[in-house]
DNA sequence: ATAATTGCAAACACTTTGCACCTGT
DNA sequence: ACAGGTGCAAAGTGTTTGCAATTAT
């Protein structure tokens, strides 16, 4: 593993599309697509793996679609804390909502008493449709 | 699509290997070492086909692990009414709890109501460790 | 100088498909 | 008889790895 860590222009085009599209997760390829049709193409085992890096630091956030099985990564907003909330996803459009309310909040606390279960709030992703995509 | 279904002994053995190991679910590989360590070994297409039916009938559940992207695949149990609630599952045992209580079903209409969701209990796995897998 | 990073091509793991043969009804 | 099912081998998909060249410090 490595000890330090260089900046690179890779490393920030692909930083500065996630922060760009923050509303939704990008997959890779889509992240390899958008740099190429922007005249500044990356190798695509460089984004799979920096991508990677940011999630195993969590920077970002993974998910990954059960039925394509594409991971899909967004930038993790830390002034939120996400470690505290579930979040909601939506299945059409993967709008992420941030679950940080009182009653979501006492969610985890019932599921631990009453089930046995420590919920893992990073892992967990709740899905359904956003009013916009429900037909 | 076909519009009669034959009964073959291959769905028989997959069968009742699924309903063996009703408790956490089977990826195909497992399914497919199993069958041949039984004995009555069955193709592997047989079984990624008949699981990938019966999950499309509903009649199976199917997960995807994010990190290893294998699909496992566990018999919806019809009495329980699963369509009605959440599930929880154990990231190290994959052990299922159906969160069928009074409580749990407040949090799809407080999801509704609140943040304009409409919560697919179909596709939602809340993640956690149960019991016995806490270190 | 030298450790980290890049990116190609090749390897991988899981899953799906084409197709000729087999089986249940 | 014939629609449905099986299973091999081949193709597909998304991702990871080996490695020689390149770049940041």
């Amino acid at each position: 593993m490595s000890r330090y860590t260089y900046n690179t222009k890779q490393k920030t085009l692909i930083m500065s599309l996630l922060e760009k599209e923050k509303e939704a997760p990008l997959s890779c390829d889509s992240i390899v697509a958008m740099l190429v049709s922007e005249g500044t193409p990356v190798g695509k085992t460089t984004v799979y793996r920096f991508l990677e890096n940011l999630a195993a630091k969590g920077e970002v956030r993974k998910f990954v679609d059960s039925h394509s099985k594409t991971a899909t990564f967004q930038l993790v907003d830390k002034s939120l804390n996400c470690a505290e909330h579930m979040h909601l996803r939506c299945v059409d459009c993967g709008r992420i909502v941030h679950l940080g309310c009182e009653f979501m909040s006492e969610v985890g606390t019932h599921i631990f008493e009453h089930h046995g279960f420590t919920v893992d709030n990073s892992k967990t992703v709740i899905l359904g449709k956003c009013e916009n995509c429900k037909e």
